[in-house]
RNA sequence: GCACCCGUAGCUCAGCUGGAUAGAGCGUUGGCUUGCGGAGCCAAAGGUCGUAGGUUCGAAUCCUGCCGGGUGUACCA
């Protein structure tokens, strides 16, 4: 592919010397290998006929490419078809399951994605961007980077107080001794509901509402003060570190471990001292006894970062964050992947960064995706109670798998969402439906680790060593390969735009080729058995490459 | 009000750095019985790519207006 794409550059340099940048694509099957259209962007440019441009072009290609291609063709308005030699596609498809691109190499990236609320759940929400997160610094890792998995989240704020609040009328008191009486399988369920139960509190009781303010910001001075004796404190960091706890289950389990957590009570302090320190017109200004950093000038909105009770917003802890993650690991890029309903938000946050250390923005990428919603388009809220617990969705797709196979299979069942989530493009919302999401049919994550279990064993049925190098192929056998061969170019561009459903689209295309092909030729047993069992390692080896690169496991059998 | 995002088949989605007949899964209808794993394969039906213009040799893709849906918009996260 680059070693054409080269060729193609040097021969319209030669033949036109203008600096045009060729398109090579990889066009419907009965067209070719490759196409590119670079005749008709040379014809406008030069005010010629695109068939007499894409004519001189062919002749040159075939002078140069020699023996690497089997046919050059002109079709259409002035496309130029390219059929590659069946021995040199056969190579590029015995290269394709380790190739990788080189786009991130010797960079460090500092990812940073799921962010839960300690004292609150992990909702469906959380579950997705886990996987999707996890999938982009998969990307990016296979694209050469050291990559560093990050995860923030909130164990100070106002949601913090309305859960303290709820836990202290529950408890009678502060009597963290009580605690004790919570079984451990029913904590995070209680602290949901504590939240809940304070949320509406502080909308309909102003008496509770001032008493929420009030401790928050007492939860606020157990950081400051390091005070972990009192009742009150005890409370706090039991059930901080219950969160804690879940978070860390919930991971390991679904495979999408962290590097480090940031807590916000730790990016606080050095946010609000990052903030005072840019105090000046321009940057951060002092306006109704709040800080705040006037987005207009940019087209944006003003944001608070310090209220007028002196308490950092979330605006200033990710200032801290961002001040933090450059201090412990230096990156040359951080990727912050949350919903869009940030977008703007965060749009402010790194327009004032840029104020003071425009290198930190620029280095920043803020990725957002849709939010998971219910079929039926109901937003889920865990303020209302009326969420869908990142558990449930679990349980679901294991007891659909159970009803389905008779089994439990916990990697199908994993295959199952991760593959759901990933499919989808990064961006819109996503229509979570569990019986789909667990289907084991079609474009699914169990249908591409069978495809992958039922490659390998067929491999293993077979006494025949691959052959090394394939001199010519049969139709079915180099629709195969030209599937197979596409891979490292769709890598390349998942990395490029930091988009995994390019892998799953391709993936699942893959595995179509492959059924049809297997459907009509035989394998072992076959005349051309080590050419076919060749072709079928790499198949194999391209989905368990694929699939690990999302997060799924590739089983050697179901 | 202003800003941003989204409208492709009954449903869920690919395709969007402009290109050759708009693709897939699910669902619907009809085929494939003895062979390497049928979680499969083959076929049919189903689309004014929200809408009206514009740019272009060429527009689902780029630009503008409109319609419809969503999000954000100062002391929540």
């Amino acid at each position: 592919m680059q070693a054409l794409y080269s060729t193609l550059e040097s021969v319209i340099r030669d033949l036109y010397a203008v600096d045009q940048q060729p398109e090579l694509t990889r066009p419907d099957e009965q067209f070719g290998d490759y196409a590119t259209n670079v005749a008709m962007q040379l014809a406008g440019r030069l005010r010629r006929n695109p068939r007499e441009v894409a004519d001189e072009v062919v002749a040159a290609l075939k002078e140069k490419l020699g023996d690497q291609v089997s046919d050059i063709s002109i079709a259409g308005p002035g496309f130029i078809n390219i059929k590659l030699s069946d021995s040199a596609l056969a190579d590029m498809a015995a290269a394709a399951p380790g190739a990788k691109p080189d786009t991130y190499k010797g960079q460090i990236v500092v990812t940073e994605y799921s962010d839960p609320n300690p004292f609150k759940i992990l909702h469906a929400g959380h579950l997705y961007t886990s996987v999707v997160g996890y999938a982009i610094g998969s990307l990016l890792h296979a694209a050469g980077a050291e990559i560093h998995r990050v995860n923030f989240g909130g164990d100070v704020g106002l949601h913090v107080g309305k859960t303290m609040w709820a836990m202290l009328k529950d408890l009678g008191g502060e009597h963290p001794e009580n605690l004790a009486e919570i079984p451990v399988n029913e904590r995070s369920a209680w602290m949901a509901q504590c939240y809940v139960t304070g949320n509406n509190a502080y909308d309909e009781d102003e008496a509770a509402k001032q008493a929420i303010v009030e401790l928050n910001k007492k939860v606020y001075q157990l950081h400051e003060t390091g005070e972990r004796e009192t009742p009150f404190a005890q409370m706090y960091w039991t059930c901080r570190e219950w969160s804690y706890e879940a978070f860390d289950e919930f991971y390991a389990r679904i495979g999408t471990p962290f590097e480090k957590y940031y807590p916000e009570s730790i990016c606080a302090p050095i946010g609000i001292q990052t903030v005072k320190d840019h105090i000046k017109p321009g940057i951060y200004e002092e306006s109704d006894g709040a800080i705040v950093f006037k987005g207009e000038p940019y087209g944006l909105h003003t944001r608070v970062f310090i209220n007028s009770q002196g308490i950092p917003t979330y605006e200033a802890k990710d200032v801290g964050l961002i001040m933090l993650k450059k201090q412990d690991y230096d990156f040359d890029r951080s990727v912050i992947i949350t919903d869009n309903g940030q977008e703007q938000y965060m749009a402010v946050v790194l327009k004032s960064i840029e104020q003071f250390a425009p290198e930190l923005a620029a280095a920043t990428t803020h990725l957002t995706h849709g939010i998971v919603k219910m079929k039926g388009g109901v937003k889920m809220s865990s303020r209302k109670g009326n969420i869908l617990r990142a558990g449930d969705v679990l349980d679901a797709a294991a007891e659909a798998n159970r009803q389905a196979t008779g089994r439990d299979d916990e990697q199908a069942v994993l295959g199952a969402v991760k593959y759901a989530f990933l499919k989808q493009r990064i961006g819109p919302d996503i229509i979570y439906t569990p019986e789909e999401s667990i289907s084991l049919e079609g474009n699914s994550g169990p249908y591409l680790q069978y495809a992958h279990a039922r490659a390998r064993s067929i491999l293993s049925k077979s006494s025949s060593a691959p052959v090394s190098a394939i001199a010519s192929l049969q139709p079915g056998e180099r629709s195969l390969a030209r599937k197979i061969s596409e891979y490292p170019e769709i890598v390349q561009q998942a990395v490029d735009e930091l988009m995994p459903h390019h892998i799953c689209t391709y993936l699942y295309e893959l595995a179509q080729v492959f059924n049809r092909f297997y459907e009509h030729n035989r394998v072992v047993g076959d005349a051309r058995e080590a050419i076919r069992v060749k072709l079928v390692a790499l198949y194999a080896d391209v989905l368990k490459d694929g699939l690990e690169m999302l997060g799924i496991a590739a089983p050697e059998r179901m």
